[in-house]
DNA sequence: TATACTAGTTTCCATATTGGAAACAAAAGG
DNA sequence: CCTTTTGTTTCCAATATGGAAACTAGTATA
């Protein structure tokens, strides 16, 4: 039986939720993640950097129409690490 | 439909494994509590404080057999707090 | 080209959290 | 008394967190 593995990194409340999100979409604007977590940029901009330096994270930045736009996206790691917290987690409260 | 109350407090992952143990055997000896989470005796003392002062446990304290114990147990709002929190855990991880 | 705007990043600073060791307190036993 | 047991509190250092402001890079506009 695997009881997954606790993840300190991902377990911050922001950083739970920018995981849980992008794992169900699979990818989404820094400024839609920011409206939906209510943060400011600065904040969340830190916070994708410590996902993104433990290789959770992808960030891509791309032009289109002339603005410049940044989407967030879990790795393959980050998904992994994130489904095995939520094990965890679950295992811990049941 | 309830989607839970985020309870910083309780999510903290050491508060978080505290609540959950007392949740499932009511209540327990500081030592043993100590030992499962291994951590020392300063920093159980010091999270158990934090949540004794949010009115989330109750700290018995009986001389038995000639050895002080203490006894930890969730008062109902803690009990409540941490079922809310699980519940908004639940809503975020699916 | 100069200026302004947009979108993030990084710096700065203040506050909060966490952790262990050591000092301390209280109760019980010898 | 002195010691042991059982937590609590103090002390100190390390880390985390958050927002504002400064900064950077790319784009648009005059």
């Amino acid at each position: 039986m695997n009881y997954g593995s606790f993840d300190e990194l991902i377990h911050a409340p922001n950083r739970l939720m920018i995981c849980a999100i992008l794992e169900l979409v699979d990818e989404m604007e820094f400024a839609l993640l920011k409206d939906k977590l209510a943060v400011s940029k600065s904040v969340l901009s830190k916070q994708l950097k410590l996902l993104a330096d433990a290789n959770y994270l992808e960030i891509n930045k791309a032009t289109q129409n002339g603005r410049q736009r940044t989407w967030l996206s879990l790795t393959e790691e980050g998904t992994e690490a994130y489904k095995e917290h939520v094990k965890a987690l679950k295992s811990i409260v049941g």
